[in-house]
DNA sequence: CGTGTTTGACCGGCGC
DNA sequence: GCGCCGGTCAAACACG
């Protein structure tokens, strides 16, 4: 199974100049199409970052922006891999922290490429079959295919999408040709003057994915706060419960969404809770930030991070369940210092034989 | 009241 | 020019 992977289509010819390509601990690094990967970019310590801004440093002072973006301190993109957390011999197999991303540069334009093409292991990269095909608008995409929630395979009229840092607000749907899934249409709630938008759908090759497709670029900082329900679609509990007559325009939608497991986290919804994909191309490892300008700061993030993975493993962890321990700690830090004491937790640092202290910490750029 | 989703209508690009 | 199709608008509604 592919926990993670996207492509960058860079020009409005489709010509796809980067593929990025995730599997657990370190299945790529043995395949075929990964054999030019950096061997300096190998180790065991990197995470995403939400924001160029607060792009974070790798082992040999290499970043990730936003979209996982591999780049030296000049900012040119590299290839490579980072790994998050340690190999498959002893993270748990299940345990979405030995994710691993491959970033590799491959030179435009790529010519009778198939549909889709396994590139190695379990993971595949959806490629379109006419690079030169023109769109309707030359905008920029980046297209993010992620595994679909679980539970969102008896759901037909939407989905339930992931969330991720930015502010979403849907705006339509449309069902598309050829597809037996609809195409949500989403623009950046965050801010009105925003241009961002995204697109998701069910992947028609493979339902089990996520396509995710993102238009123009965000004119605003990251937010450090979102909105309650920003981000990801209201819950659907009260609509399933009061499920009379009164509720027929929503009769269909009979799922739980991230941000309900978070916020109607009962003991009983535990489980289900874990069913949601957690991964983000942004995961939020990011506590304080300055904006793009005054591009800075990313402080005790090694010690916020830790702190976090004591309250939850990294396979039960969203965005805002991120947030919601920020605050957590921030109101509260003697609670954590005894949940430290506490060995129904786990310290993924050691558990994995993570080396954290060189990854994270404080980083100024710009 | 502010934020969100839903959904039919509308608009414009594109192929024939 | 026409019709298909994808993308957007906006009114209605839901929810806290």
């Amino acid at each position: 199974m592919c926990d993670y992977f996207w492509k960058r289509l860079e020009n409005s010819q489709g010509d796809l100049t980067d593929i990025f390509q995730g599997s657990r601990g370190a299945a790529l690094a043995g395949s075929a199409v990964a054999a030019d990967i950096p061997t300096t970019i190998t180790d065991h310590t990197w995470q995403p970052s939400p924001d160029p801004a607060t792009a974070l440093p790798l082992q040999n002072n290499c970043f990730l922006d936003n979209f996982a973006n591999i780049k030296d301190p000049m900012l040119h993109e590299l290839a490579g891999t980072g790994f998050f957390g340690s190999s498959e011999k002893t993270a748990p197999s299940n345990n979405l922290s030995s994710m691993a991303i491959t970033v590799i540069r491959q030179p435009p334009p790529l010519v009778g490429l198939t549909d889709t093409m396994k590139v190695g292991g379990d993971v595949a990269i959806s490629l379109p079959q006419t690079p030169a095909v023109k769109r309707r608008k030359n905008q920029a995409r980046k297209v993010v295919c992620i595994p679909a929630p679980a539970v969102a395979s008896n759901k037909p009229g939407g989905e339930v999408v992931p969330s991720d840092l930015w502010a979403w607000r849907k705006y339509g749907q449309k069902p598309i040709k050829g597809s037996p899934y609809p195409r949500g249409y989403y623009r950046c709630s965050s801010s009105k003057g925003c241009s961002a938008r995204k697109q998701v759908e069910r992947s028609r090759t493979d339902p089990n994915m996520l396509v995710i497709t993102y238009t123009s670029d965000h004119n605003h900082p990251w937010p450090t706060q979102r909105n309650a329900l920003a981000g990801s679609t209201r819950s659907q509990s009260s609509k399933n419960n009061n499920n009379n007559a009164s509720s027929s325009k929503s009769s269909s939608i009979n799922q739980k969404l991230p941000s309900e497991s978070i916020t109607v986290r009962e003991e009983e919804e535990e489980e289900e809770a874990k069913l949601i994909s957690p991964i983000s191309s942004s995961f939020p490892f990011v506590k304080e930030r300055k904006d793009m300008e005054n591009s800075t700061v990313v402080e005790h993030l090694h010690h916020d991070f830790n702190q976090v993975f004591f309250h939850k493993s990294l396979k039960e962890l969203e965005p805002d369940d991120f947030f919601a321990d920020l605050a957590v700690l921030d109101a509260d830090s003697m609670s954590l210092d005894e949940e430290k004491n506490d060995k129904k937790t786990m310290d993924p640092f050691n558990m994995f034989g993570w080396d954290g202290g060189n990854s994270f910490g404080v980083t100024k750029r710009g």
